[in-house]
DNA sequence: GTCTATAGCCGGATAGAC
DNA sequence: GTCTATCCGGCTATAGAC
């Protein structure tokens, strides 16, 4: 699988993301012209992510927001009932995301092996995609009230889940040896999280993603397969 | 070396960081009684540190500081000259911190194995000790002015680089074997930071830090070690 | 649906008494 | 050195015209 062609896959999901937002929430919406609905959440998404990118989420102020997205700041109370509820939205759609990433380019894949590979590089490759939406999904939950902080949470334990069933297929059939999954499976979702926080050292040194991605894979196969070859 | 030893061995460093804040700025600060200074400083350090965990920076008030010292507001200002210097003062600190220990504890190593090791079981052991303070200092970086940046990102390179020349002593002596320092020095320092990070999963999982140095150990080596062994 | 204007609050920083 | 009182700017959120 190459970055590009992800890549061009991918952008679709973006998209649409705000209308499946829009449609879920429907009910409880203010606004009820789907069209320009869906044309405003996506830019208050991306005008969202870059301001949180700069100054994080708590120093964005309502007035940034407007400023830069073009709208009032009345409007922007039609879009949502406080800044509270973006935070709420972004990690929903970021969530659904990520599952629906992982566990449809994964689907009918037996071989365990391949099937870790392509796990890792979607995760990778995803994130390169939208590197702001990842960055923002883990630097703006520490500091959330507890119960802001449910889907991220569950994210995080179920993206690492995914990985340690890999593992666990794996070890099943022979292809992987080890023995603690947990560590292991916190040792990917550790790698796969520095792409997106570390961004400026990797440009800095000019490695790519496909590189990046070539290099978890390994180093984690290395750990794993059972050592069979000889120097 | 058990983490133990390692923990009453580093505690005397924590009391004194402050000191040292006070002796190096001593000229800048308004404040002349040492004794004062010092034991202020201290407390201001912690609560800071506690604060900013539960908050984060931004949103910590200099309110709450003063609540949680004791200190009134206007005494506050007698100890820093505005909120900002509070996290420059935090990050002169920290930073000495890591550099002093990561130098003094593989100082006179001469197998590189050995080194590496210790290197990373020091690494991991210290923020055990300051889990706040390396917390603190990995999260409110991100979203500081350019130039309150200049220590984080420093450190950053400065340990990054610490574990890069490890590698490469180990190479010349031909007891590693890879051809990617740089990416492996990234993920060294990727996982090292996932214990202060994720803490509250290891700890859910009952994980402690001596068997996550171990495994910390044996992925990175599992990797750079030339392959000799049949199974 | 979108705008402007403003209410009402909170936080950083300072003044000046002790 | 430490305190209390206060200034003032900026923020979230709402009211009400269009």
């Amino acid at each position: 699988m190459k970055f590009n062609d992800f890549k061009t896959e991918a952008l679709v999901t973006v998209e649409n993301s705000c209308r499946q937002l829009f449609m879920t929430n429907r009910t409880r919406f203010k606004i009820k012209n789907e069209e320009l609905a869906v044309k405003n959440y996506e830019i208050l998404t991306n005008v969202t992510l870059k301001l949180c990118k700069e100054k994080g989420f708590q120093a964005m102020s309502i007035r940034d927001l407007s400023k830069e997205s073009g709208l009032s700041l009345g409007a922007l109370y039609y879009y949502f009932s406080g800044k509270d509820e973006i935070v709420h939205f972004l990690h929903e759609q970021g969530h659904r995301f990520i599952q629906d990433i992982l566990t449809k380019k994964t689907a009918g894949i037996k071989n365990p092996a391949l099937k870790l590979e392509m796990a890792i590089r979607s995760h990778i490759f995803l994130s390169e995609v939208a590197p702001d939406w990842f960055f923002f999904f883990f630097m703006e939950t520490k500091n959330l009230a507890n119960d802001m902080r449910t889907i991220p949470v569950l994210s995080e334990i179920w993206v690492e889940q995914f990985f340690i069933d890999i593992l666990a297929e794996g070890k099943k059939a022979n292809v992987f040896s080890y023995d603690n999954s947990s560590l292991i499976g916190a040792a990917i979702k550790s790698l796969l999280q520095d792409w997106y926080l570390k961004r400026w050292r990797y440009m800095q040194r000019g490695i790519t993603v496909e590189q990046y991605a070539d290099f978890v894979i390994s180093i984690i196969e290395s750990y794993i397969k059972p050592v069979k070859k000889k120097k």
